[in-house]
DNA sequence: ATCGGCTCGCGCAA
DNA sequence: TGCGCGAAGCCGAT
């Protein structure tokens, strides 16, 4: 472990570890055991102590509208996990139950030298965080595993757009972009016995919706997120330029598993390095995984609002507020939205892609929330009902890209104003037209509305 | 096929 | 203070 972590990627609550005893890694972002900073500082600390590590994961029992489809796969993903922190000499301590209640309770029982833990601006995260860090006696050591440039660095603001945001990035890259140590095994083995769920015993408590099942053609976990890169590098990269076609396969598939942490961006950057991968297609994947994934923790660390209109820029509420009276040529409800019950068969086709496949093209995501703004009575209806879809039906749910993508579809955020036009004020328009020059539109509906009722969740089904 | 206008405000040059 | 320009577009003119 020769390579350290840099300090500046890692947010000091309540000073250094001041006594031997073991560290403990609270998991709830980066379910990964390789590639994973905030795993590689409680590594780090607990050898300079010379101290055993645990890694502890608590499932909430529901959380932000997650479904049996999204618990799967992180339960099936973190098996794998499990296995490979094993081998490293690390256990995973499980737990069920609120979670910052839950850390703290396992705090008096092992009486840490240190937990360490994962960045996350989503508001419920960072009471967690909050509330570990204001009851807890030892310090909190918070690491951005997530973005490259830490959240932190990248910008002390809310950034307007991408033009603004992209030169802090990229200033920042060099110092950023190190290569990850190895695993090794932990020589302090863990001793004190302590009690923790199982994967039977966490599934068996599950109090979820399962109306909405597990997809079946995407596995779960490092290892398959490993080879869903190796498959987009080998196959798809030269053809990501034309990633806006959703008849294509051009694009990465690895949305899932950036969103539960099976794989780290940093890792996917230094792999097409490593494979000598350049030109257009290269450049315009690391826009979008560095760039504008980034871009979205941004958006969310600093605007408390980001699943609210109070959340859009000023022009685009002001904007949305002169055409609040304004007649909308079609009105539905959350539950006719949520069975593909609308006149567009091209909308209908993107909500079926996203109920069974657990993800939406990116094209069509914003096609898809863009209509649910004209189709709505009101922006902030459309708003609630495109997270709660995307929250949902989505493996990629309750994530920052979400929130920033559907509110760039319906609040203009990072965006800038167009055309006036009924209902959508300035923002930008898009309309079935505008896909029918992209690309062929008949074969997406067909593809995703003559497949056969019966694989839909029963949520959806007549 | 391609172009410009639509519309907004940041960030930089002056 | 002025000016260039931008996360994914639309539309009408050429």
């Amino acid at each position: 472990m020769d390579n350290l972590v840099n300090p500046r990627r890692v947010r000091v609550h309540k000073g250094e570890p001041q006594r031997s005893a073991p560290v403990v890694y609270w998991m709830h972002r980066e379910f990964r055991g390789k590639d994973n900073w905030g795993l590689v500082r409680a590594r780090q600390e607990a050898l300079r102590l010379g101290a055993p590590i645990a890694v502890v994961f608590c499932l909430a029992p529901s959380f932000l509208g997650a479904t049996l489809r999204q618990y799967d796969f992180l339960l099936r993903g973190l098996e794998e996990t499990a296995e490979s922190l094993r081998a490293a000499n690390i256990p995973l301590i499980m737990r069920s139950g609120d979670p910052a209640e839950e850390i703290l309770g396992l705090c008096s029982e092992l009486h840490p030298a240190l937990v360490v833990t994962d960045f996350d601006p989503l508001r419920i995260k960072r009471k967690w965080l909050h509330t570990l860090i204001e009851h807890s006696a030892c310090p909190v050591h918070e690491v951005d595993s997530r973005n490259i440039v830490p959240a932190w660095i990248a910008s002390s603001h809310r950034e307007f757009m991408a033009r603004t945001f992209r030169p802090k990035i990229h200033r920042h890259l060099q110092e950023f972009l190190v290569p990850y140590p190895v695993l090794d095994p932990h020589p302090h083995a863990w001793s004190s016995p302590v009690f923790s769920e199982t994967f039977f015993s966490l599934r068996a408590g599950l109090k979820v919706d399962n109306r909405v099942q597990p997809v079946t053609d995407r596995e779960p976990g490092e290892t398959a997120a490993q080879a869903a890169l190796d498959t987009f590098l080998d196959m798809r990269l030269p053809d990501y330029p034309f990633r806006n076609d959703p008849n294509k396969q051009a694009c990465s598939n690895l949305s899932p598993y950036l969103h539960f942490g099976m794989i780290s961006a940093q890792a996917i950057v230094l792999a097409i390095r490593r494979h000598g991968l350049d030109g257009e297609a290269v450049d315009g994947f690391i826009e979008e995984l560095v760039v504008r994934r980034e871009l979205s923790d941004n958006f969310c660390q600093y605007t408390q609002e980001y699943d609210k209109v109070a959340g859009f820029p000023e022009w685009a509420r002001r904007s949305l507020e002169r055409h609040r009276r304004d007649p909308r040529p079609y009105v539905y409800s959350d539950e006719q939205f949520d069975r593909a019950e609308t006149h567009d068969m091209l909308w209908n086709a993107a909500q079926r892609q996203l109920v069974r496949s657990g993800t939406l093209h990116s094209y069509m995501r914003m096609y898809w929330a863009k209509k649910i703004l004209e189709w709505t009575e009101k922006p902030e209806h459309a708003l609630e009902i495109a997270i709660r879809l995307n929250d949902r039906y989505a493996l990629d749910g309750r994530e920052t890209n979400g929130y920033t993508g559907i509110a760039w579809s319906i609040g203009g955020v990072h965006d800038r104003g167009w055309s006036e036009r009924p209902v959508f004020g300035t923002i930008r328009y898009m309309n079935a037209a505008g896909c029918r020059r992209k690309f062929d539109v008949n074969r997406y509906i067909r593809t995703w509305m003559t497949e056969q009722s019966s694989l839909l969740p029963a949520s959806v089904q007549p």
